[in-house]
RNA sequence: GGUUCCUUGACCGAGAGGCUAGGUAGCGGUCUGCAAAACCGUCGACAGCAGUUCGAAUCUGCUAGGAACCUCCA
């Protein structure tokens, strides 16, 4: 294996270079959705990232097992304050089940990710299917001394963790200064510290998801599913754990705390984390209310937007950024990335069409190694774009006529944008291909032969006639030197 | 208040001591029946101040502004 792939630890926050555990295995995990709501585009951000880094694993030669999760367990209350939203109220009336929230969210966001051609991981577990593994998993960690029982609920007991390990080693925080701080503080809480996170918790009245336990009638801690799951299908030691750079604190140390707790030493040796996306340089998030959902952008439904942008765009303006610098959004931002992305595709299109010469008469790089070194540089895919760019310029003036590919430059091309644009970025250039669909496009370029008869013929008015009408049903007819090219 | 980080041209964004990405928008041209596209050229930036250095957007310090996390959040 030929490969030097360096990514960004948070654990010293800097460029390594990776190397997995077992060599050709790599194993990694990433968090993924609570499912009680509509995916926004936020949401998209560290699918697509971690879609980029399977991929690109994959690519490199490694047999890569992908675990996503579900959260399915923990969040769900039922909304007896939000009386006058609507839905709510429905919802409250039709009395559902919980499970048909969850089975509602989930398959909404299968589908918005299957729409941003993001790769199904492979395995992806729900924390409502691994409730015994949580269980065995927190027993451990009350064998091992680190947690304690306190009315029904089991707290992990930071201080005591502390005392021998770090607690604040991902996030870059010094607890013993917080602990000195609540010492005093919270006497009459269940927990001893603020610190202190729960294990298992004791259900209210009004939680409706619950699991009978040897502690209390409740439901495993919010941290606990990740541990528990990534144990159980990637091992006791990983390589690669992923997730949003909001989850660094408290889940992921959280997560780090447990791991060790129990098992004596942590679980992932590379944490990697992608960042926001905001709008008007604010984060995109559920809790403020400011998010757009990805079905809001797909139909362009939502008063920000002047119109729907395709899957295709929005991954594309994602992938225009480095996933760990924030990345704002704005219709306009959106707009360039459409047209930008449009450009490539219609190269890639044009590519397919170019006749080789014998002799290479334009100036060619070595885009291969230039987009393989982009990429092995912590999955640098604007810069990688930008040598797509690159690439398409060239195309552009050899299909203009103005310069001329051997057949072995030509597939040299070929072979770059198949691997890089819709290999590894994962930019389909098609929407469909269904027999309808060619069908459709033959009818439309027999159309557009008559028009260039009619052309040849000085028949503007017909010409015009044709390209007008077909304007007016949203095709975008341009003329080439000897022929035609068309879009909707 | 604590921890971490950011500020690049009209907009979105790479880069991380000399080689000053890329896209979108703008301007000028070539091509064209017209239009569009394409191509060529062009404008335009490193928040401010001070320092280190032969040389700084890139390193250091200060100032101003902003963000994330410290509660659920991708």
């Amino acid at each position: 294996m030929q490969h030097k792939l360096y990514i960004h630890n948070t654990l010293n926050r800097q460029k390594e270079l990776f190397e997995p555990l077992n060599e050709p295995f790599v194993g990694m995990y990433v968090c993924g959705p609570t499912v009680y709501g509509d995916p926004h585009l936020g949401h998209a951000r560290p699918s697509i990232t971690f879609d980029i880094l399977f991929r690109w694993l994959r690519y490199s030669g490694y047999k890569v097992r992908y675990v996503r999760n579900i959260t399915d367990v923990g969040h769900l209350e039922h909304d007896a304050d939000e009386g006058e939203d609507k839905i709510a109220k429905k919802a409250r009336l039709e009395q559902i089940e919980p499970m048909e929230v969850v089975q509602y969210y989930t398959i909404r966001y299968h589908n918005a990710m299957n729409a941003l051609n993001v790769l199904p991981p492979s395995i992806e577990p729900r924390a409502s299917g691994h409730i015994l593994e949580q269980m065995e998993y927190v027993q451990k960690i009350i064998d091992n001394g680190f947690a304690y029982e306190s009315e029904g609920s089991v707290y992990f007991d930071v201080e005591k963790y502390n005392q021998k390990h770090h607690y604040g080693i991902l996030s870059g925080r010094n607890i013993e200064e917080i602990l000195e701080n609540t010492r005093s503080l919270d006497g009459q809480s269940e927990k001893r510290r603020s610190v202190d996170f729960a294990l298992w918790k004791k259900a209210s009245p009004e939680h409706i998801m619950r699991w009978q336990s040897k502690w209390s009638d409740g439901f495993p801690g919010w941290h606990l599913e990740c541990s528990a799951m990534g144990q159980k299908y990637l091992g006791e030691r990983f390589d690669i754990h992923g997730g949003g750079m909001d989850l660094i604190f408290p889940h992921h140390e959280c997560e780090i705390a447990q791991s060790v707790a129990s098992l004596g030493h942590s679980t992932v040796r590379y944490w990697m984390h992608n960042n926001m996306i905001t709008i008007n340089g604010q984060k995109m998030g559920k809790s403020l209310g400011n998010f757009i959902t990805l079905d809001e952008f797909f139909t362009g439904s939502h008063s920000l937007l002047t119109e729907a942008y395709s899957p295709m765009t929005i991954r594309f303006f994602i992938l225009q950024a480095h996933y760990r610098s924030t990345l704002d959004f704005s219709n306009e931002a959106l707009m360039a990335s459409q047209k930008g992305f449009l450009r490539l595709v219609e190269a890639y299109e044009r590519l397919q069409k170019i006749v080789p010469s014998k002799e290479t008469s334009v100036e060619i790089k070595d885009w291969n190694t230039l987009c393989m070194d982009a990429m092995n540089d912590d999955l640098n895919t604007p810069i990688v774009i930008s040598h797509l760019f690159d690439a398409a310029k060239t195309i552009n003036t050899v299909y203009d006529g103005k310069g001329t590919l051997s057949e072995t430059d030509l597939n040299m091309f070929k072979a770059v944008f198949r691997t890089y644009m819709i290999d590894i970025l994962g930019l389909k250039t098609e929407q469909g291909d269904s027999k309808y669909l060619d069908s459709y496009k033959k009818a439309i370029d027999l159309i557009l032969t008559l028009r260039l008869e009619a052309k040849q013929n000085k028949n503007w008015a017909l010409s015009d006639k044709i390209r007008d009408e077909l304007a007016s049903y949203g095709f975008v007819v341009k003329d080439t030197k000897d022929g035609f090219e068309w879009s909707l």
